[in-house]
DNA sequence: ATGAAAGCGCTAACAA
DNA sequence: TTGTTAGCGCTTTCAT
C-alpha cells in the first residue's frame, strides 16, 4: 500500500530546521533545551500534516517492534477470547501489540509457528499453548527471548507465569458433589503432560483421599487433549467399565460438554442420574443444556496479567514474582443435583 | 529483545562474496547468472547462520508489511473465531499475518483502532466490524487503502466484500416455521444500520408476505447491537405489548439466546409455547438449552475468502468480483416445535 | 540551542 | 558473473 506519509525530514523542512531537531521534541528528548517558540511550530507542522513515526523505520533503529506474540492452541475454545481480550488491553496501554500464533491443537506447528513470531520478531512470547513443550520454552529463553506462561508453569519456576490455583478450584468441585451425598465419583482428567490436567488429577484425588474416600482407579479416565470429543470418549470408556457412579468431575468445561454426549448416548440425563462439573467457567457455559456447574476463574485478568509481567521483563523492571496467582471459585449451575443413590 | 541475529553482511563476510549477491541468491532473483558453486555456499552459510530476514529493514525498504489489520467488534462472539481463523490460514499461505483489532462493540473505538492499524502500516484492512462506520471506510479507501467487508457491505458496492444470502437464510427460517403450523411470527430484527440486520429484517418481512401473512408491526422489535442482552429486552417488550404469538425469528444466535431468557422469564418455555430460530449457527449452538435452530453460514470460509480478496488488492491481481457470495443452509435443531395452537 | 553525520539491514539501480 | 552505491526514515552521538 503505497501511500505518502509525512516524514521527519518533511516536518523539518516546512518548519526550516535541522530534521533531528524534530525529532528531539516529537520525542520529547530532554536534555536538549529547545525553544518553545521552535518546539511549538514544530508541533503544529506536525500535526497539520499528520505525521506518524515510520514503525519500520522506528524498529530497525531500536531494533524492537512492539509486539509480542500470542501462542494458543485454539482459538475456538471460548476461554481464549478473553484471556487475548485481557492481553491486548493491557499491551494497548503501553504501545504494544500482540500478534496471534494459533496451533490448531497440532504439537507439531507450534515450533513452525512459534519460528514465525520469531520471524516477525516480536519482543516476547506469551505462550497459552496447552500442550508441553518444554524445550521449546526452553530454547526461546535460551536465546534470550523473554518468555510468559498462562496457565501452565515449568516444575521448576524458571518461566514467569500466569496461574489459577487449580487445587482449591478441584477441591471446591469436589466439596461440593460431596456436600449433595455423591460418594462414587469419577474424574475425567486432561492430559497429564500439560500442568494444568496433572494438577488438577492430583487435586482430585487428594480432595477425594481427604474425605477417606479412595477413588477408584476404574473411575478415572485420561484425555489426550481439552475437547468435547476426547471428553466423550472418555466418559463413554467408563460407563463400559459398569463400575457404578453418581458424579463426574471433568478437567475442563469442553471435556464436561463431551460427557453430557455420553451421558446422552447412554439413555442417562445430568443431572438426575448423574452431576457433571467444568472447569473455567467458559463464556456461554451458564446456557448450556443443562447449565453447567464449573469453576470460574477469571480469564480476562489472567491475560492482563500476564501481559503486565511480560512488559516488566521488556522494559527490565525488576519482578522477582515469577508465578502470578489467582484465585478460582465454584459456580454453582444446573448440571450437578443431590445424589439419587447408588447406580 | 536484543539477540543478534546474522544479517546479509555476516554471510556475505563468511562466504567472501559481496552482500548484494547474497541477496540476490537467498531472494533468487533471476536474471543475476550466478554460478551455482557460490550460491550453493551462500545458501548453506546462511543456514548454517540461521540467517532470517530482517522484517523492520524489509519492510523499510520495500515500504510493505506483510500485515493486514482485521477489525472485529467482539472477539467474545463465537462467530469471529472461526471466521479469524480462515483469514489467517489463508493469509499464513502468502506470508502474511493478521493484526487484530477489537473494538469491543463501542463505535468510539473503531475509528481510534483504525488510526493504530493504520500507523502499525498494515497493507491493507478486513472490517468484520458490525457497526456502521460508512465514512470510516471510505476514509481509509480515499487515502488509498485495500479494504475488504465481511458480512456487511455498502450499498453503491464500492468495497469488495464477502456476505451470505441473508434473503435465502431467512426466507428458510420462516418456511421452517410455516411449516410446523406456525403463522403468528415475531421478528428480533438487528440493529438496522448494519447490513445484516436490514436485509434480515427485509427478508422477513417480503418471507412473510409470500404467505399471504402481513406481518404484524407489533411483533417486531428492533435491537440496538447483537447480543444476548438485546435480545432479552426486545423480545421482553414484545410479551408486554401482549399480541399473541408462537414463533420468533431472531436475527442472530445471540439475540435467539437473549430470548431464551425473555422466555424463560416469562414462564413460558422454549419450543413447548415459543418456537425460536437463530442465525449463523455459532460454535456450541448445538449444546443450549435447547439446542439451537439457525442457519449455518461457513464461517471459516467466508474468512478465507476475505483473505483472498485482500491479497488479491494487495498483489494488485485483476479481479472484478467486487462482491463474493456464500450459500446459507438451515440447522433444525431443538429450539423449534410444532405450534400448538394459538398462545 | 541547533546542526551534521553515521548507521540500523535491506533492496535495486547502476557499474564493471 | 559480481561489485558499488544510494537510500528507505529514524535515533543518537558528536560537533558547533
Amino acid at each position: 500500500m503505497a501511500r505518502a506519509r509525512a516524514t521527519l525530514r518533511d516536518v523539518a523542512e516546512r518548519c526550516d530546521v535541522h530534521l533531528s531537531t524534530v525529532s528531539r521534541v516529537l520525542n520529547n528528548k530532554k536534555g536538549y533545551a529547545v525553544s518553545e517558540e521552535v518546539a511549538d511550530r514544530i508541533r503544529r507542522t506536525a500535526a497539520e500534516l499528520g505525521y506518524k513515526t515510520n514503525p519500520f523505520a522506528y524498529s530497525l533503529r531500536v531494533n524492537r517492534s512492539f509486539t509480542v506474540g500470542v501462542l494458543i492452541p485454539d482459538l475456538s475454545n471460548p476461554i481464549f477470547p478473553p484471556i487475548i481480550r485481557g492481553i491486548e488491553h493491557r499491551l494497548e496501554q503501553s504501545g504494544y501489540t500482540a500478534i496471534l500464533g494459533d496451533t490448531d491443537n497440532r504439537v507439531e506447528e507450534e515450533r513452525r509457528i512459534v519460528e514465525r513470531l520469531k520471524a516477525r520478531q516480536t519482543d516476547g512470547l506469551i505462550l497459552a499453548t496447552a500442550h508441553r513443550a518444554d524445550d521449546l520454552i526452553r530454547s526461546c529463553i535460551d536465546e534470550g527471548y523473554h518468555v510468559v506462561l498462562i496457565n501452565r508453569s515449568l516444575d521448576d519456576d524458571a518461566v514467569a507465569s500466569v496461574v489459577n490455583d487449580d487445587g482449591a478450584g478441584i477441591a471446591m468441585a469436589v466439596r461440593h458433589l460431596l456436600d449433595q451425598g455423591h460418594r462414587k465419583i469419577a474424574h475425567i482428567a486432561g492430559p497429564q503432560e500439560i500442568s494444568t490436567g496433572f494438577r488438577r488429577y492430583l487435586a482430585f484425588m487428594e480432595a477425594m483421599q481427604k474425605e477417606g474416600l479412595d477413588p477408584d482407579e476404574d473411575l478415572i479416565a485420561f484425555c489426550h487433549n481439552y475437547s468435547e470429543k476426547e471428553g466423550w470418549a472418555a466418559l463413554r470408556g467408563l460407563f463400559e467399565r459398569e463400575k457404578p457412579f453418581t458424579a463426574v468431575v471433568a478437567a475442563n468445561d469442553l471435556l464436561a460438554l463431551g460427557c453430557y454426549d455420553a451421558i446422552i448416548e447412554a439413555g442417562l440425563s445430568c443431572p438426575e442420574d448423574i452431576s457433571v462439573t467444568g472447569y473455567n467457567d467458559m463464556p456461554f457455559s451458564d446456557k448450556f443444556k443443562p447449565p453447567l456447574t464449573t469453576v470460574h476463574i477469571p480469564l480476562h485478568k489472567m491475560g492482563e496479567e500476564a501481559a503486565s509481567a511480560m512488559l516488566k521483563l521488556i522494559e527490565q523492571t525488576p519482578d522477582k514474582t515469577r508465578q502470578h496467582r489467582v484465585t478460582p471459585h465454584l459456580v454453582v449451575r444446573g448440571s450437578t443435583a443431590r445424589c439419587n443413590g447408588p447406580r
